[in-house]
DNA sequence: CGCGTGTACCGGTACCACTGGTACACATAG
DNA sequence: CTATGTGTACCAGTGGTACCGGTACACGCG
């Protein structure tokens, strides 16, 4: 398994392991009943620590991304609804009022930004084409 | 002025000052050539640290947000393109893509995110009026 | 039992945000 | 000129977090 980790990134180590996750799933390169490397191979793999991989490992259980079980292993998870999915619905409502303010310091109506997510989300479905392939 | 500041909040408390006035730009609450208050001053009523204010002005003189004349104070800049403008736009749609992924682990698809997109913005609209009024 | 798994510690390093304080450079008013 | 108000630039210190390297524990399975 490769991720694309950038130690010099200021985003922490763990959270892109968390966020390269997602994208692989969302992108369907992973699926349900897929096997994750144990934290100590992907710790090697990706030369970092396990505990740094173990951390990832854990929000993304939080995130019901995948399942862990004891002994056995890590996997990835069926699809299904979250605890608390109304929370974050509301964080993604409160990221795109974030858009919105950028949006307008960079002179962009919300009609050029309405354009760039339609623009972005057929570059989104490409990318999932060709992931899937 | 007052400003939302929660110091218990895990994004730093510059960067929630820099967010403040950037959406009290947006919403119209603040134009272009409104005085700020003195850096000191700012913070006495924040109750935090000047040097806290001095970073935050900083940062949103570096965007273009604000005017800094020494010895004078700071205004409200009047609008004008940054000279990174292609580059935070390219992040705005990094952004967007992170919605999209965000958007799959919520079990929701494109359709009913965009439909969030445009709920949302109807009430970032409605804000903006009273905001003005 | 032995092995592989996730998990939980610990000590230590490094970086960053924030505070409190002081000092400096500039613009303006008296 | 001085005095005042402004942004800016330091510094030392504190607290929190990310990360590392190492060790140890608890569980599932063969």
């Amino acid at each position: 398994m490769w991720l694309p980790i950038d130690p010099r990134s200021p985003k922490p180590v763990y959270q892109q392991v968390v966020d390269a996750v997602k994208e692989a799933v969302a992108k369907g390169m992973l699926e349900p009943g897929d096997r994750m490397p144990a934290v100590r191979e992907l710790a090697s793999q990706l030369t970092i620590n396990h505990n740094t991989v173990a951390r990832a490992y854990q929000e993304l259980e939080r995130d019901r991304v995948i399942e862990v079980l004891r002994g056995r292993g890590t996997f990835i998870a069926t699809s299904r609804p979250c605890p608390d999915r109304d929370a974050r619905v509301r964080a993604v409502a409160a990221r795109i009022r974030e858009l919105l303010i950028e949006a307008h310091h960079l002179q962009m109506n919300e009609e050029e930004l309405l354009e760039l997510f339609q623009v972005t989300l057929r570059e989104w479905r490409q990318e999932r084409r060709q992931a899937q392939a």
